[in-house]
DNA sequence: CAAGTTTATTAGGATATTCTAATATGCATT
DNA sequence: AATGCATATTAGAATATCCTAATAAACTTG
């Protein structure tokens, strides 16, 4: 089975290409934090948050570890912020760009 | 239907999500191109591609236009490319990560 | 206008995601 | 050992994605 790059890249891209994912690694810019922290941002079912952890954890984009009695989660790779920098950028200039259209019908 | 501004991170993310999907933007940096180029290089089905393109059209990221007898693809924002660049940095620091580990297994 | 090209659309089955609800696991504390 | 927390896993239904094969649509050209 031939892995090639755009078959990895195209696995990042799929784990982080949910709502509820994105809300997650955005959750983590400051740092690590405890499952029971993220679940109360987000505001979802336990098991539901417990396993699009686990997609982020299987795809690489996020690692954890037991501490205590918690369970802490934390963003791999830097990089991916600077993605969603990007992505955020992207979106928000499209959403310009459909205003100013509206602009000129009005 | 409140759409926020992850959802629309994820909605590209996710079209992105695919490794045919990654190679057509791949294939694109160069500029426009018309489908039955972009099929030419993919080697896959005629309908399969036109689905491919579809998906990264209806998210945005490209844009299309009828040139005589042959339809021209684009990538809409160039920061695309950027994250691309990103992602390919990470899965080649991860794997010589992985080289590395199994350098001191042998 | 008939025929050929290029691309899009539809149909359908196979597979994958996603969510909720229920249950299990692993530690800590009493 | 029993109980309580925090998190993971499982099961199952609803929905979505992906691919192939067939057909349609839009042009161009002879």
């Amino acid at each position: 089975m031939g892995r090639e790059i755009f078959d990895l890249q195209a696995d990042i891209l799929k784990a982080l290409g949910h709502p509820t994912r994105v809300r997650i690694v955005e959750g983590l810019r400051g740092g690590k934090r405890c499952v029971c922290e993220i679940m109360a941002e987000l505001q979802l079912e336990q098991s539901n948050v417990s396993q699009h952890l686990a997609v982020l954890k299987r795809a690489g984009v996020l690692g954890s570890r037991k501490d205590g009695m918690k369970v802490m989660y934390w963003v791999n790779h830097p990089e991916v912020f600077d993605l969603l920098d990007t992505l955020q950028e992207m979106v928000v200039r499209r959403v310009r760009e459909q205003v100013r259209l509206l602009g000129h019908v009005k």
